[in-house]
DNA sequence: GACTGTGAAAGCATTCACAGCA
DNA sequence: TGCTGTGAATGCTTTCACAGTC
């Protein structure tokens, strides 16, 4: 009975992945064609047997002897974490944060198109940014049928978050970045994934302390 | 010889850090005074022996049978954070992520100032944006000394990202947090946080694909 | 009685060494 | 020969159970 190569997979090794993945079009960029474990390692600043380990959690995509098809693994890898189709997202919260992001290039260029603008605060509902008019989330459960969006992203002040949140659920997303710094709360089958910066400047200011006081 | 209480205190420890911090603030904000681990543990999702065991490695913050006196454990925490004060950052790079982030409120509340903002681009150089004037990038090393900036936040194109990080570590930054996709190479006594909200997207749309195939 | 602080056990993730294949 | 794929060993984190304290 051969197994579906998937026993359990390391939250990590997601992570690594888009690093692989990051590095590997670079490598393809500037016109590489194979690329050994060692040589990505020292790319990525992670190391080689870990590299290997992460790759065959989801096939054998290289060549003994030989290294991996730069072009291949990055093919392999897109598959693998299920980005090789767009992914369509709705977006609410337009403040500075949220028009940030619609304008952002990287996302559309990596497959991950906004579709829906959304707000609850009506001073924003009615403008057109980046073609598309931020309409009320109210109306969202309405038109979620026709956008098919797959995944939602937060952008209001964090004690809105929780509410749409709900309202995003009721709809039928099933994922969900977040950029406020609430925690949500969520049915078992929906993702969420938080983006806090604030976070990443405690650890830094851990790491500046607990230097200086040696 | 009694130890200073800090063996060697894992990665994780410090972000779950950040989540009892913004929760504890919520909870005082509502009027709470104590509160026990295991309440604490159900508004942060995570369990009651791991937030126990991540405060023990600063300290004894907690009174047995009665649990933690919240503003006690929100100052106790802030100051093995290091945010128990005002840190200085410089910005780098003013499309709209830099400038969202010089907008953002929630940073300044939580003692984190950006006292100087530059860019190599030319076309953002002279901007007034938010009380700061952009200067080109250049001139950081030698304004450096008067800024006494600690923390350099990079928003450039990802292109520019590992010129611009040599340019901080030259002029002293110890700390970099760092919103493109660009893998950082730095010495080894500077710190770096990245905040790539692509890898996060990746990580729910392994998470939709892989159980869409269950 | 209630709830913290902590050693000991279990569970994961990373590293290593080497077998297996081009 | 060179480099991948992988079981076995190591090292971390998390969980658990309970001793210790208010």
């Amino acid at each position: 009975m051969p197994f579906v190569k998937t026993p359990k997979i390391p939250r990590a090794t997601i992570q690594r992945l888009s690093v692989y993945l990051e590095a590997l079009n670079t490598l393809s960029h500037d016109g590489a064609k194979v690329i050994s474990s060692e040589a990505l390692a020292r790319f990525c600043n992670i190391n080689a047997p870990q590299i290997r380990k992460d790759l065959a959690y989801f096939g054998e995509f290289g060549v003994r002897g030989v290294g991996y098809y730069v072009d291949d693994l990055s093919r392999s890898i897109s598959a693998s974490l299920g980005i090789d189709h767009e992914w369509r997202m709705v977006l609410v919260g337009l403040g500075s944060m949220g028009r940030s992001i619609l304008r952002h290039h990287g996302m559309r260029l990596h497959g991950y198109r906004i579709v829906g603008a959304y707000d609850i605060d009506s001073g924003n509902i009615g403008q057109a940014i980046a073609d598309l008019t931020v309409r009320p989330l109210s109306e969202f459960k309405s038109a979620s049928p026709s956008l098919n969006a797959e995944i939602g992203v937060i952008t209001t002040r964090p004690d809105n978050a929780q509410e749409v949140t709900d309202e995003l659920v009721a709809a039928g997303i099933c994922a969900i970045l977040n950029f406020t710094s609430s925690r949500l709360t969520v049915p078992a089958h929906v993702f969420v994934e938080y983006v806090d910066f604030l976070h990443h400047l405690y650890a830094l200011s851990f790491n500046l302390s607990s230097t200086r006081a040696d």
